[in-house]
RNA sequence: GGUGGAGUGGCCGAGUGGAUGAGGCAGCGGCCUGCAAAGCCGCGUACACGGGUUCGAUUCCCGUCUCCACCUCCA
């Protein structure tokens, strides 16, 4: 079985056939930078990185263009609020975004282009829009005439132009031919920050810039074109309506992410109800949220709890548990493993994550019974295995990625030595059936954040979460 | 008004025209253990509501209700 994707522009879900044979071009919408980022923006960052490890799992050289949009009527606002340049405002919040984005394990993009060092190849993108005859220049500002386009604006969005509703008045509309009409080009207002153009000195619309980095970087047709389903319209019908005017083909397929809500209503700045990447992280450790995020399909909206993260928590460390176990008695760890077929039918079925996971909590059953079983071959075929599965949504907890942000492998050492003094005196005390010494050390050693276990294959210590 | 999406067991969350209801969390019983912990085994009268199609619908069709998103700030 081969992938298939749900495609927004079909509604369906379709074979995925790349432009290139062996290469995907991936376009995502990454961030406006006008605030730090909720969960809700990483989730999207996080889907998208599950679905590149997919591809990358599938041989596929996989390119991903993730956007910054670093300029912007909120930016400008917040700015000026602070009394400082939009360019401080936008650097803050990038670096808030990326420091989110590698703490969730969201591997960095081929490419990473900023809106406002893109400018020349936006003007070309206007030139040639208002040479054919989609787009025109009024009063410094610059148009994308709808009407021009009219048979085909809407399809990605699935809407007729004559059942839009027209956009509500502002002083930037007057210029316009058709309130439906989109901005590309914004006329320089007193003290906001500027670019020439033969239309005059301005800064660029909203949608303007993904329409001219994508075809920059993936070219003028590329494959996967990815963001939330709150993106859908305007703003992705506006980037393809003024690529395809332009004469591009642009995406073939249209990804879009569900939203997270919460208390029923999209998380967003303006409505007061965000959660802050960083004020998640007090809660659970990154990869717990990371599974959380992960343990619900793309397209399904998720509700947020702070129930149900825990919950997720705690089901990541029955997985983390079996992985810890595992590889203290499994040294080589055979990479070439096959991976479950029902982890395969998941992932090749629009990246079914959900099933994925249940694939991976199969296999920690099996494992967890070959552990006790002390099936010592067993277990590590099912250790190789699991990992892959684990790595392929980012989840191991022995990569790099997690395996740092836990302890300190000489320090762990150390610790280990003290312990194993401890645990050598309880042991003896076990043997003499001293049971209340025995049980005194394993308090103790817990009230220090040290949790004990006795196995079939001896006792062994790991630090409490 | 238009366009999408959602409503599944105590909770989260998949999925399917049927014969045994993914997976996890919580709970109960058992095994293991000196006791634990971890783990394993077992235990669940679900699919918003009303019609229809069908031998059979949670799944398809029609209608209704509730909720979410978008209709030019948004991941």
């Amino acid at each position: 079985m081969s992938l298939y994707l749900h495609d927004t522009s079909t509604r369906t879900v379709r074979e995925f056939v790349p432009v290139k044979p062996g290469r995907v071009s991936i376009y995502l919408c990454g961030a406006t930078v006008q605030a730090p980022p909720h969960i809700g923006h990483i989730r999207s960052g996080v889907n998208f990185d599950v679905l590149r490890r997919w591809l990358t799992h599938l041989g596929y050289d996989v390119w991903l263009c993730r956007n910054v949009t670093d300029i912007d009527d909120k930016i400008i606002r917040v700015a000026a609020e602070e009394g400082v340049p939009w360019f401080v405002v936008a650097e803050r919040n990038y670096r808030h975004f990326t420091w989110a984005y590698d703490a969730l394990g969201c591997l960095p993009p081929t490419v990473e282009p900023r809106a406002t060092g893109h400018i020349p190849e936006m003007i070309e993108l206007m030139a040639r829009l208002i040479d054919k005859g989609h787009a025109y220049a009024a009063g410094g500002d610059v148009y994308f005439d709808v009407r021009s386009y009219a048979d085909r604006y809407g399809e990605l969005s699935n809407q007729k132009l004559e059942n839009m509703r027209p956009a509500a008045d502002t002083d930037t509309d007057t210029h316009k031919r058709d309130p439906r009409d989109f901005a590309l080009w914004k006329a320089a207002k007193p003290g906001e920050p500027t670019w020439r153009t033969p239309w005059g000195p301005g800064r660029p619309g909203w949608h303007l810039e993904c329409s001219a980095m994508a075809t920059k970087y993936l070219g003028s047709t590329f494959d996967i074109h990815g963001g939330g389903v709150d993106l859908l319209f305007p703003h992705h019908e506006n980037e393809q309506a003024q690529s395809r005017a332009a004469g591009d083909g642009f995406a073939r397929y249209w990804l879009h992410n569900g939203l997270l809500t919460l208390g029923g209503e999209k998380m967003s700045k303006s409505l007061g109800n965000s959660l802050l990447v960083s004020e998640m992280l007090k809660v659970v450790r990154a990869v717990e949220l990371r599974y959380y995020l992960v343990s619900a399909h793309y397209r399904s909206p998720i509700e947020y709890s702070e129930e149900a993260l825990q919950e997720a928590a705690t089901a990541y460390r029955r997985i983390e548990g079996f992985v810890t176990r595992a590889a203290e008695i499994v040294h080589d760890v055979d990479k070439d493993v096959p991976l479950p077929q029902a982890f395969v039918d998941a992932m090749n079925n629009d990246i079914g994550t959900p099933q994925a996971i249940a694939a991976i909590h199969e296999s920690v059953r099996e494992g967890n019974a070959a552990l006790a079983q002390g099936n010592k071959d067993r277990v590590a075929r099912i250790l190789a295995e699991t990992e892959k599965m684990l790595d392929i949504l980012g989840l191991n907890p022995r990569s790099e990625q997690w395996r740092s942000a836990g302890d300190d492998t000489g320090l762990r050492d150390t610790v280990d030595a003290l312990v194993s003094v401890v645990l050598e005196q309880r042991q003896a005390a076990r043997a003499r059936k001293d049971y209340a010494t025995a049980d005194a050390i394993r308090d103790q050693l817990a009230a220090a954040g040290i949790v004990v276990e006795d196995t079939p294959q001896g006792t062994r210590w790991e630090l409490a979460r």
